[in-house]
DNA sequence: ATTGGGTACGTTATGTTATTACGTTGGTCA
DNA sequence: TGACCAACGTAATAACATAACGTACCCAAT
């Protein structure tokens, strides 16, 4: 449970820690990783790499943020409402990291439909794409000449 | 492009140390890592992480092989003829380290159909389960009688 | 008010996964 | 033959993640 007394720079009820690490990825408007986070809480006081994957696990718990397994990097969940029991589906472009998220009612229902098929017991699902953004891809030609990830 | 001499112990036309380590994902029967597979083949000359990764990346190329990205592991490809583009479905025991690999067109249409409508381009596609087995939660009320991961 | 449980926290150390960099070998082909 | 290219070998290091320990604090039951 968080902590009673803190309220962080986003959203309350979290803890201090959380907080920050929540703060750091909101910021980094693209997936980023966790000692990428470390060195940007550095200055704030936050020492370890434990401390940044014990706020980010909450934060993933509470569905605040998601995990691009992918890449092994943590991102703000941009799903307005949340979620019942959906799967987030993610996009993320090679060339500049922005990030769409996605659900999609049919997909989950054949993913479900074959797990029933096969017997087994669904705990998580992970769905990802690589991708090249409109701009990143219309600008392929171009000289190297935006911010690459 | 392949060694165009050596012949490994399971399908022709890769060189020598590709081989070797698909051999060992093979056998492994279920995901296994780099560093596992490293250690089995260090006896038979194999001697560094680069060397592992140099071959997987080359198998996963081939399509040969999947990497399990929420694992950080290496598997055979189970689907029978090549793929047309199909995305490959990973579902992945918890319990026993089984994995069922499924293709499924109405997914992949619907995820092309969202790539069109946010206009970037897929690159690749990672769908990934994890599941308990009918045999593990059937076996979740007894004691820890079978191997686990 | 004390005590015990639960949660987050801090710190150190270590384990695991992956890549960079550089030089060598051996086959292909003009 | 010699330029080229792909795979290989080796060492070092980067990047990602957890284990194991003890402390601080709130809360609820005694």
């Amino acid at each position: 449970m968080p902590h009673p007394l803190s309220a962080g720079p986003i959203l309350s009820g979290l803890t201090k820690n959380q907080a920050l690490v929540l703060d750091t990825i909101v910021m980094a408007h693209k997936p980023i990783g966790a000692y990428e986070i470390l060195g940007k809480l550095k200055p704030r006081g936050i020492k370890s790499p434990v401390q940044i994957y014990r706020a980010v696990n909450s934060l993933i718990q509470c569905g605040i943020v998601h995990k691009v397994e992918s890449i092994n990097a943590f991102v703000r969940c941009t799903h307005g409402h949340p979620h019942h029991g959906q799967t987030t589906i993610l996009a993320i472009c090679d060339g500049c990291g922005a990030v769409v998220e996605h659900h999609d009612d049919t997909v989950d229902r054949r993913l479900e439909a074959w797990a029933r098929q096969e017997a087994f017991e669904v705990e998580t699902v992970a769905i990802e794409l690589k991708m090249r953004c409109a701009r990143c891809s219309g600008l392929a030609s171009l000289a190297t000449t935006k911010t690459q990830v």
